[in-house]
DNA sequence: ATCAAGTCTGTAACTTGTTCTAGATTAGCG
DNA sequence: CGCTAATCTAGAACAAGTTACAGACTTGAT
């Protein structure tokens, strides 16, 4: 929320006007909902242009590939779900808890559209160094929200580090899930687990006599 | 190395011909080496079939698609790393070190060929539900190398839940290295981060007062 | 209102993963 | 050896991502 707007998700090269504005709107519209369908493999450049109405070389004008246009599409459901966590807030006591309780919020919204899922996490992994911008911000959302469910404004270096291990986890748990690999407990498991590096890294303020 | 060999890598469903376990290594060391050259684009289904000697029909009734065969040839790296491991065990005093100087040690293997790892990790994320039993397998093998550095013949759940979260991040760091949005000393950080679980899971055998 | 530059459309072509087919080869067996 | 089923080969064909291009439409400036 300071002054990292430069690449917050519109690189504002060109403005935009008005009926790019909704052509795009229109596009990640069409993106989400055949992916909500059929999963990665249902969102198919010409459908999504059709779907859109434009034609396909402007589907690649504004998104570059099938995995620019996912990630950006991850983008357009984060943020949704960042306002949405934000109206309520978590109510753990510790940051642990509340930072478990934020991604399990998250995972029971994903679990809702699990093709959708599917093929958003699959663009972000499978994303080469090409889409780095787009997946970084996508990475800078996510760390936003588990530094909101922290309550942590100035996060030391050894911080970041656990919410990058807690982001890992996230990331790859969810794959496992998705792909049939791993239960939904055991996710929630993994998760808890991963969440008590917080605990582990928290730069001692005054109480808790830890060791 | 107890009895669920059953499905080692190799269904043992036909047992191979001599002619035809060579087939299969001729694939896989053209994929490794194509992989090795170009990363995951280079593995291209119709080279591999060319520099294995086979018709592309018989290269897809050997792994019946490029991520079978990638996630395959991972299996076999593994299996590589896996035995020149065991020839220098880590040298930590804990696990934790033990565990997090393993990792590193196969990091560096991989730096060694950052286009074949792309392919490989990359694959491995991408699969889909159809790829399980072969993704399982490579899980299989880095839960198996990470419980040897650690040492611990028979883990808890909740030791089990820490490799697991150890494994997320693995898989993750390595993603995020090889599309170059963390440096090498970040990807060390976070497998350093995430191995002080193994401390926090340990059975309390006796001493270490916690809490 | 007019012109130039930039966008958008429709469509064809190209690439690479995957499937299919017909005809050779090979393996196992009597 | 001679037969049969399975396997392998060569090559065409198909699918979906991506690129290319000619012509129509918008936009912004004069």
């Amino acid at each position: 929320m300071t002054a990292e707007n430069r690449a917050d998700h519109r690189p504002a090269s060109p403005p935009l006007t008005e009926r790019q504005e909704a052509r795009r709107r229109r596009i990640l519209n069409a993106s989400a909902q055949l992916a909500a369908r059929g999963g990665f493999d249902a969102v198919q450049m010409r459908e999504v242009a059709e779907a859109a109405g434009v034609a396909l070389g402007t589907l690649y004008r504004y998104f570059p590939s099938k995995i620019h246009l996912l990630v950006a599409t991850m983008q357009d459901q984060l943020q949704h779900m960042h306002t949405t966590l934000r109206k309520r807030p978590p109510a753990g006591a510790d940051p642990a808890e509340r930072v478990a309780e934020t991604l399990m919020r998250a995972f029971r919204a994903l679990q809702r559209e699990p093709q959708l899922a599917d093929a958003m996490v699959r663009a972000l992994t499978f994303a080469d160094r090409s889409v780095s911008p787009e997946v970084d911000t996508v990475s800078r959302l996510t760390t936003a929200i588990i530094l909101d469910a922290m309550g942590t404004e100035h996060p030391t270096p050894s911080q970041l580090s656990a919410v990058r291990v807690i982001e890992h986890t996230w990331h790859s748990a969810l794959i496992t899930w998705l792909s049939g690999r791993a239960s939904i407990a055991q996710v929630k498991i993994d998760i808890e687990t991963v969440c008590r590096l917080i605990d582990l890294t928290a730069p001692a303020p005054a109480p808790e006599p830890a060791r």
